[in-house]
DNA sequence: TCAATAATGAAAATGAATTGCAATTTCATT
DNA sequence: AATGAAATTGCAATTCATTTTCATTATTGA
């Protein structure tokens, strides 16, 4: 059994081993996404970052985005619309989306029984899954109401 | 109960009520696509098409597939690659997909258990949902015999 | 046939993702 | 503290798929 490290401990394994330096910037943004703790395009990301710290510019959110992804801290989803989303990846845990295509409002949620199909499924066709992707867009419930009120 | 169409008859209703004219191209084009019933990026097709019709440019395939797209005869796929995929939308089916990340083959499976389980989550959550995409990326059975092969 | 309007091709525009490069910053070692 | 090799950063430029523009050609109903 291997001991999982924390989300720090990745990221300084992931810098020793490629000999990268730190950097105020590439931690704050970090942090900051680490800890908001939703998805972000790099825009929207960047967008937010920039109200405190102006000085910090695009490309340098999309590398730190990059940077994370490498080290398995964030997870890249490419939703219907145009822009991919980065979010932040918790330990032990794999979760689909359900995205409201109304107001964008994106809920995560878990099944072990869907996870277990999919294995029996890809088995069947004689196929290795190392990765996979579930995502269910429709109307949120508060969405549904609003909706039902306009039509009144 | 509404008497389903076959595909070229929406193909007709939908030129119907948006006033567009035919030509050989298109149709060329469309026929090519639902009888090829592959998975084509719009650079694919062309590129098949260039072979039979020169004359035919980027453009005219982007816009029959946009048009396949717009009355629903053809769906729209983004694999973790960069470029998005089109696919012949059949009648009454639902299908999701196997992607092999070696080969690029990709695979269409049924699954009605997921499908039920799938709208049990989101009933949970108030969600209702009007669609969904399930995609197992991984390795097919042939490329990891030949995987196994190299290793040894 | 004619006029109205859609389809087409080529090129340009768009938009997100990515990179090259010069300037700046980090950090282990003086 | 000073140094220098190496990483980081910002900006502009590029890439690449997608989408649109516009001048020309083709289709269709009158």
């Amino acid at each position: 059994m291997h001991k999982q490290s924390s989300p720090l401990e990745k990221l300084s394994e992931h810098k020793a081993r490629f000999g990268l330096k730190s950097s105020n910037k590439r931690s704050f943004i970090i942090d900051y996404f680490l800890k908001a703790d939703r998805h972000f395009t790099v825009e929207e990301l960047y967008d937010e970052i920039k109200q405190k710290k102006p000085e910090i510019s695009y490309s340098t959110v999309y590398r730190a985005l990059k940077l994370l992804a490498e080290c398995k801290l964030a997870g890249q989803c490419t939703f219907g619309d145009s822009a991919s989303r980065y979010e932040p990846i918790h330990q032990y845990e794999h979760h689909d989306h359900l995205i409201c295509r109304r107001c964008g409002r994106i809920i995560e949620f878990e099944n072990d029984k869907i996870e277990r199909l999919q294995k029996d499924v890809a088995r069947r066709y004689g196929f290795h899954v190392s990765a996979h992707k579930l995502e269910l867009y429709g109307m949120c419930r508060k969405c549904r109401k609003v909706q039902k009120g306009q039509r009144q």
